[in-house]
DNA sequence: GTCTATATTTAGATAGAC
DNA sequence: GTCTATCTAAATATAGAC
């Protein structure tokens, strides 16, 4: 075995926890559960995180941070919403294949049962950023007028709800073979005539 | 006062526990949360339910099966996929500001992990109609041929991620004056070029 | 069928040695 | 920073009178 350093210590305890919050969900998994299967002391787990909603919010601020620098590098390498569009939805049915806990703790966790006062993810950066990106789109005329709120659903509410069905069993097959059939599909909502 | 039929005090349990879910999450809710907020003891409770999962179960079948019921009536009620969508989206948003607990357990709750063997809501009745509904509509040419997981999401995400919007307080005004761009929205995803 | 009182278990959290 | 041992509170569930 190795020794591990501080913040190996703290990542294994996200990691960890991610899991077991994905197959049991956050109120079936209990401290002890997190303690036992990282092969960590309960101890550490209080010194670092305080209580359990703190390894809750931890998880969440880095998981929507990195959620925001896909979204950030997305609207870089790409100009119109179409490509930027497409794009997004690529990654997100990619990283629910490759990292499917993640994806499952960002989309479907209830926080706001474990993490009262956070806001919800509906209203923080990466989401937004895609509102904005879309109302961009809108003023430049790549796209219909549309209630802001409508458009986005429009948008990506096909390629959230297959991302649901694949986590819950639904969908035999990976997503990404569905990427550009979704895209194209959804594009349509909002198309110039 | 008056007094209960012990039909009532049933009901009365399940509205009650349906109202406590809503608010503060199945597992964030005792079953002594549920007595008190009832004005009911506890063994009654235990007497017809058998345990906390119970309550759980029968509110999931109540439901559901309340949710099938309409969508038939929905079916029966119109012939083509463009009408009963539309009216399934009013009932949907309709639902949603009349009985927003209702929808929210429907739609939102991990069922997974507090009823354990149950099958997922996807998998349940009034989902297995709506797709075959689909199924019958692009058989008969009413819509593009499709895939038909893609273009159940295409046709009613939109609408299902709206309702996640609302009941999470991110929109402000009530869904139904969302229902027919939404749905005018949504078809243009399947419509016939 | 309904009630109160109680048993049992287990979770979250802490103390204090190293 | 990490660990073990322990405390305390609360939740699920049961027993048994009415």
């Amino acid at each position: 075995m190795k020794t591990l350093t501080t913040q190996d210590r703290q990542q294994r305890i996200l990691d960890t926890a991610l899991v077991l919050f994905y197959n049991s969900g956050y109120f079936n998994t209990s401290v002890h559960d997190i303690q036992r299967a990282a092969d960590v002391s309960i101890g550490s787990i209080y010194h670092h995180f305080g209580n359990k909603q703190g390894i809750a919010r931890a998880l969440y601020h880095d998981l929507a941070a990195r959620m925001t620098e896909a979204v950030f590098r997305i609207m870089e390498e790409n100009t119109e919403l179409y490509q930027r569009g497409r794009a997004f939805v690529d990654h997100l049915f990619t990283m629910a294949e490759t990292a499917p806990a993640a994806m499952h703790y960002i989309l479907y966790a209830r926080h706001r049962e474990f993490m009262p006062g956070e806001k919800s993810i509906c209203s923080s950066k990466p989401f937004e950023q895609v509102q904005q990106m879309i109302g961009q789109a809108m003023d430049q005329g790549e796209i219909r007028k549309l209630n802001p709120a409508i458009a986005s659903a429009a948008l990506f509410g096909g390629a959230i709800r297959l991302i649901h069905l694949r986590l819950d069993g639904v969908l035999e097959s990976p997503l990404p073979g569905y990427a550009a059939e979704t895209w194209q599909c959804a594009w349509r909502c909002v198309a110039l005539p």
